[in-house]
DNA sequence: TTCTTGACTTAGACTGTGTCTATCTTAGGA
DNA sequence: TCCTAAGATAGACACAGTCTAAGTCAAGAA
């Protein structure tokens, strides 16, 4: 049961033209509490297609944005981060000190916390959590 | 009751040097659901004080926010917002369509819909929630 | 009041992140 | 196998933010 043959398989489904620029990208942000930066994704993609442009790492991580497959994670003021994880929904865990990122399953539905007196005639869709902490690692060098 | 002398006062019982730029900077930032990008500060700043210099806002900013009195918002990937109202904890509400941000009260405790077992063996300060929909305004120039 | 000094401000160079354009390459259907 | 529109590429460009070296000034000292 291999997750990115999975998505290759959708992809292709919805008319993708499969290159091997797209193909290892989607292998790259493969796997559990992914979080890569674009120029992350680069930098191992490149590792697998040495001659793959940023401009490309770039416009397939658009794409796979728009097409629902990964999100996009702006947990510090500076560079986006892709998240895989597109399809369970949740919310990220980071770092103060070192910046790690875990995806966490918090209970309850997060908008059910807004009273409508607090919604100012807005449709809400979406809640999206940052928790915030040291981490164990990082707590422990402090120390 | 102005807001803003307080906050100077407070400043400079801090050893804070008052200077002209400080005090229009501070004065730019008063005000309920004011969220300026940096640049925003500087043009309104400008407009009192046509010298001013970027890195002076910036680095005002910055210490506005170290010292607790200001928050640093990053509802997009675009440039951070600095919002005043640093002193009632609350969240933030965005429209997907102008970006227009407002600041809301949820009920109970973010902090609390974290289980122990989702916490990585983190020390968990903070949790910032950002509900996004369509404000009343874009949702009737969408109909 | 004037002097002094280190904190503050300034212009502009520089960095990191992301977008755009013009040209070249190629996946995949005919 | 050939064709062609979709995709990839290098590099210029844009925006947000940081840094540096030199000039300025707030506020305490005399």
């Amino acid at each position: 049961m291999n997750k990115m043959s999975d998505l290759l398989e959708r992809l292709r489904d919805r008319g993708w033209r499969l290159t091997s620029q797209r193909r290892v990208v989607a292998e790259v942000l493969d796997g559990d509490h992914v979080h890569l930066t674009a120029d992350e994704v680069h930098a191992r993609a490149a590792e697998r297609l040495p001659e793959i442009s940023r401009a490309t790492v770039y416009n397939t991580l658009g794409e796979l944005v728009a097409l629902g497959e990964v999100l996009e994670v702006a947990t510090d003021g500076r560079a986006k981060r892709y998240d895989p994880n597109a399809h369970r929904p949740h919310q990220h865990l980071v770092c103060f000190a070192c910046g790690t990122i875990r995806d966490v399953h918090p209970t309850g539905d997060p908008l059910a916390s807004l009273p409508s007196a607090e919604r100012f005639g807005f449709t809400i869709t979406t809640a999206e959590v940052t928790y915030r902490g040291l981490c164990a690692d990082c707590a422990r060098s402090a120390a």
